[in-house]
DNA sequence: TATTGTTATACTCTATAACTATA
DNA sequence: TATAGTTATAGAGTATAACAATA
């Protein structure tokens, strides 16, 4: 089990990455609310998923996850289907534009960070990558409610996406 | 060098940190305002330092941390002492009571991330602190107004602290 | 004239609570 | 009665711009 002040070492060094994520994000050429993209990731690397596992896999409130998917859905990154199990829920998936957006900032964003991986190794890069997701895979295991990023993608429901006009008047109760 | 593939998947293993910091930051049982806390353990961690040089560190706007500084400072956990050598800036440092707060904050922290090192060697953690040292550094190094997380304590000021009352007295240009 | 820090203002992000619709 | 999602509201966090004091 690793001592006391390793873990201290490390919780610091999480800590201090805070400050270099906030500048790659802030570089990103990405039109429109920076929080809609952490959304549009999740979709990309998941597959689609109902509101509230997103809101989950985000650590946000449902509310805030309900706002912001209805704003990427504006833009047409995101569209909606309904669940044929559940008539509560949604399911929401990358539109064709919305995995463009994605992988043009993530396109971004690695060359971002390019700099800093100066003089490292493939093995290095994987070797951090590695425990990265060692550490994420463990903090969801000992979590009440797991932010499940590994979550396989769900079946999608075989409908086609329903456009917004249609879906304002199922949003009224007339489904 | 590393490759492209490579970096994209650190890029991913570090963004979906983010949730996980959130949620440890979130359950830290702190009297006051979140922001405030970064803003002390970069102060615990270079010792004390203008607010100029903080707002770098925290990368945010200076007159964030403007705010927030006065916010901690009410709250006891800072005191500012005047630069003798400019008269424009301000040195912050924490008080006992800040450190205290601190140290207690990130008790709690390593608390929170003991789970997820379950099984991990000392080795372990070690690999992972230093790989993340070496990328902050690698990030500062090729950065054009650098984060300089490793900047050596400066020398502070051998003069008292300045009691609030006094200060709102210099804010309003009496010095 | 440039820089340090403060303040006014507005915008983004977020949570809480009340609500609708469905299970 | 419980759950999925929406909306109203308020609070936290932030950046921009204008400002005062000092270099």
């Amino acid at each position: 089990m690793a001592s006391d002040g390793d873990r201290g070492e490390l919780l610091v060094r999480l800590a201090e990455l805070v400050p270099v994520i906030k500048a790659v994000k802030r570089d990103l050429p990405f039109p429109g609310p920076r929080a809609g993209l952490s959304l549009l990731v999740v979709l990309y690397r998941c597959g689609a998923m109902r509101l509230g596992e997103l809101a989950d896999c985000s650590e946000v409130d449902q509310s805030v996850i309900s706002r912001h998917v209805a704003d990427v859905e504006e833009r047409g990154w995101v569209e909606r289907a309904p669940n044929p199990r559940d008539g509560r829920s949604w399911y929401v998936r990358l539109t064709p534009d919305g995995e463009r957006v994605v992988r043009e900032a993530l396109a971004h964003a690695r060359h971002s960070i390019e700099g800093a991986l100066d003089g490292w190794t493939d093995e290095d890069v994987a070797e951090l990558s590695g425990l990265l997701g060692r550490f994420r895979a463990g903090f969801d295991a000992h979590r009440d409610r797991p932010l499940h990023r590994d979550r396989p993608p769900q079946p999608m429901p075989d409908t086609a996406p329903v456009p917004d006009t249609a879906r304002a008047q199922t949003v009224k109760g007339l489904r």
